[in-house]
DNA sequence: TTCCTTAAGTGACTTATGTCATAGATAGCA
DNA sequence: TGCTATCTATGACATAAGTCACTTAAGGAA
């Protein structure tokens, strides 16, 4: 069951027999799209590592609204789940499933052990925590600086270079991705439409901007 | 000279040993109130531990306005200067001191050995990305769901708990903090100030609200 | 005192975005 | 084939916040 992800792969670079411990004290969990992984003040308990599917990480308001911050693709791991095992931490935001996922949890009695048998480890650490305040970053730059069209645009060349051309999202996904509403979505992209930017079907659109 | 900053006591729970060779490698350097520290694109040779003053930190786009962050104070260091030497990084931020400030740089060479000889070393900086991807956290928190009313609120609360109920502080400086404009501030205090929260004067005011 | 610089107050206006209401369009199912 | 749920389109309006222009006030310097 383990062996059908090759976490070797997915986590590169780290030494053979720190593999073997994540093989031995790794636990495997599935969970179905759009159910929650990690929910705002529960304790950690574990490190998460996303082997497969889509994970986002939303900031909570005290009010239950959502807003979307970064996603977690396969071969990365939740940063907010890495904590050093001396003190008891409270997860400050929310991780849910975009697709269906696979994950593994690694106990956090190990993180400590780990830290100090492999070198690997702690880098691995590190350039996770790196790696998701720039996610943070990002998010700031966007929200700070750019307007909605701009960002929309951004948003859909990323879609385009990931998944092509052919986009299957419907106005009301880009409008929760963005932390907007559909019908400003809905507008932004009329005016495209009409700068010959793409074409609107149905659940999908086509880009074809050069 | 290095011995007027007690690092024992800025940095505390460090092994003996590290605390030695962070005297022996560790340069002391002194900036100016409103110098720059680190630039936007420039490449970390040091990690960098205040020891006195304010530095702030700041996002910077593209065409040069800068949105503020959040404060580096004494005891704390920057996380985006910490790099593990295998690759050279560049910085996504500005880093600018407030105040005038002191700092250490620690070589970048001595991460990967320090982060091996010592335990509490990669405690440290863990915690120290720790502690920053929570300030942006804070910051979205911020800038996503509160309006500038509520942030200039627990802005002015967390100088009153810093500061006391005097506040030196012109509605130009808060609105720089909160990235806004002056007109802004000067509106939202003015209503304060009707609401019997507080007294306005020329270049600071007085917090009354129990 | 008088002058001048800087801070603060305020009305008028602009703008981006969100919200409401309502209508039209499309796909898939019965 | 027609029905219905779900998307999409769009006008009208609300609102927070930024900008401009100009005024008023305070404090230090001369």
């Amino acid at each position: 069951m383990q062996e059908q992800y090759n976490i070797r792969q997915l986590f590169p670079g780290l030494e053979e027999k720190l593999y073997q411990e994540m093989e031995t004290h790794g636990e495997i969990r599935h969970i179905a799209a759009g159910d929650t992984l990690l929910r705002k003040g529960q304790t950690i308990r574990s490190t998460m590592l996303i082997l497969d599917g889509i994970v986002k990480l939303y900031q909570e308001d005290e009010d239950g609204s959502e807003f979307f911050m970064y996603d977690i693709e396969p071969g990365e791991a939740c940063a907010v789940s890495m904590v050093c095992s001396y003190r008891q931490e409270n997860s400050q935001v929310l991780a849910k499933a975009l697709t269906d996922a696979t994950y593994m949890m690694i106990p956090n009695q190990y993180m400590d052990e780990w830290l100090a048998k492999y070198k690997s480890w702690h880098y691995f650490v590190i350039r996770t925590w790196r790696t998701r305040y720039e996610g943070l970053l990002n998010t700031i730059n966007d929200i700070a600086f750019k307007n909605m069209d701009e960002r929309l645009l951004l948003y859909i060349e990323g879609q385009v270079k990931k998944m092509g051309r052919h986009i299957k999202l419907t106005h009301q996904e880009i409008a929760t991705d963005l932390n907007s509403s559909r019908e400003v979505i809905s507008r932004l992209m009329k005016k495209m439409e009409k700068n010959g930017w793409l074409i609107i079907n149905r659940n999908s659109f086509e880009w074809i901007k050069p």
